[in-house]
DNA sequence: CAGTCCATGTAATAAGTTACATGATTAG
DNA sequence: CTAATCATGTAACTTATTACATGGACTG
C-alpha cells in the first residue's frame, strides 16, 4: 500500500491536480517509484473518500475543471504513521539478473544486447540523479523550495539531507549495476574469443 | 511473464515437483526470484495445459502421488525466445528509498531502525551469495552439476559463468545498499546531534 | 487551425498476496 | 506417536498493466 504513501507523501510540498502527480511519477523519480494515470486518478478518489486529502474544484479556462488535491490533518498523520512503521524485507523479482543467469539460452548477441541495454539505462539514470543532486544543492528543485517554504528554517537541514539520501542511493546502486553490466560484457568477450558455445546459439 | 519463464529456466537443471520449485524459489535465490506455491502450482498446471511442460505422476509411499514436471522441446524453445528477446527497462518501485526520501516525517528512532534492517538484511544476502559463489566454483551445487551433467563438456564453462555473473550482480547490489544505509545512519547521528527537529517527531 | 499539452477518467486483463484447506510420509 | 517435512491445491482479495476514451486550452 506504499502507492498511496508516495502520493501522500507528495502532497506535502504543496496541493496538486492528479495530472501534475502523473508527471511527476513518469519523470526522473520514476527511477524510485512510478505509476500510471489509471492508478493515481483512482487512488485519488480513494483517498478523498477515506478522508485523506481535501480537493478544491478550480475551473480552467472557460469550460473546462481542474481537482486540486491537498493533504489533510489525517492524511499527515496516515504518512507519518506509515513512516514510523518498519517496512519488512521480502520478496524480490529482478528478471535482469534472472535473464543473465541464463544466458547460455540466448545468443551472445542477445546477451550482449541485453547488458548494454542495462549499461545505458543506468548510466542515464547515474546522470539524471546526479544533476538532481546538484539542483537539490542549489535549491534550483521548485517542489523542494515550496516544501521548505511550508517548514521553519530548523527543519529545512534534515528535508534536503533526506530527497539527496535517497538519490544517493540511486546513484550507488546505478554505479553497482553499470559495474555488472561491465563484468557481463567482459565476460561475453572472453567467453565468445575461446569459442565457448552457447546452447541458444543453435 | 517472466514467472513461466523463472520456472522454465529451473527445469532444463532436470525435472522436478512443484515442491521442489516452491522451496528453490523460497530458498537463496529468492533475492534473485521469489514465488510463493500459491502461484507456482498454477502456473505449472497452465504450462502443462499450454504444452511446455510434460508431467510424470509418480507414487510416493503407498497411498500418495507426486507430478515430476519437466521441460520439453515446445518450453525450452520458449525459453529461448525469452532469452533472446529484450527485456524493457521500465517503472521501479522501491519503498525503502521512497520511505527515506521524507524521514523528515518519521522520528530519528524509526527512521534508524528501518537503515539498521536495511544493513542487516543485505549484509545477510552478501554473506548468502557469497557462499553460493564459492559453492559454485566448489561446483558443490547439486542443481548445477545436474545442469552440468545434461550439457557437453564445452558448454560448462559458459553454464557457470553466468550463474556466476548473476550472483555477482546480487553481491554488488549487496555492497551498495550496505553503504548507502551507513551514510544513511552516519547523517541521522550527525542531524540528531545538532538537535535538528524532525516534523514527524512531534 | 493544427499540434501539443492539460486534464481525467474507465474497463479488461494480468499478476501477486494472503489465507484457507488438506492429507501422506518419514525420522526420531 | 508426534513433529517436521513432503506435497498440492483453491479462494478471496489487492495491485498493476494496457488499452480504450474523451475533450478543453494554449501556442505558433
Amino acid at each position: 500500500m506504499s502507492q498511496r504513501h508516495a502520493l501522500l507523501a507528495t502532497l506535502t510540498a504543496q496541493p496538486m491536480t492528479g495530472y501534475e502527480l502523473v508527471k511527476y511519477f513518469d519523470g526522473s523519480f520514476a527511477y524510485v517509484w512510478s505509476a500510471p494515470h489509471s492508478q493515481i486518478y483512482p487512488e485519488l478518489r480513494r483517498m478523498e473518500r477515506d478522508g485523506l486529502v481535501g480537493v478544491e474544484v478550480v475551473p480552467r479556462g472557460e469550460r473546462a475543471e481542474k481537482r486540486v488535491y491537498s493533504i489533510n490533518e489525517a492524511g499527515l498523520a496516515e504518512l507519518q504513521r506509515w513512516e514510523r512503521e518498519p517496512t519488512p524485507y521480502q520478496s524480490e523479482r529482478d528478471p535482469y539478473r534472472l535473464k543473465a543467469a541464463h544466458f547460455e539460452q540466448a545468443t551472445y548477441e542477445a546477451a550482449r544486447h541485453q547488458l548494454q541495454e542495462h549499461l545505458r539505462h543506468f548510466a542515464r539514470a547515474l546522470r539524471d540523479w546526479e544533476q538532481m543532486l546538484a539542483d537539490l544543492d542549489a535549491r534550483r528543485v521548485s517542489l523542494l523550495r515550496r516544501r521548505l517554504e511550508q517548514r521553519p528554517e530548523e527543519e529545512h537541514e534534515a528535508i534536503v539531507a533526506f530527497r539527496k539520501l535517497a538519490f544517493r542511493g540511486e546513484v550507488l546502486k546505478a554505479r553497482a549495476e553499470i559495474a555488472w553490466a561491465e563484468e557481463g560484457l567482459a565476460l561475453l568477450d572472453e567467453l565468445e574469443g575461446k569459442g565457448v558455445p552457447l546452447r541458444g546459439e543453435r
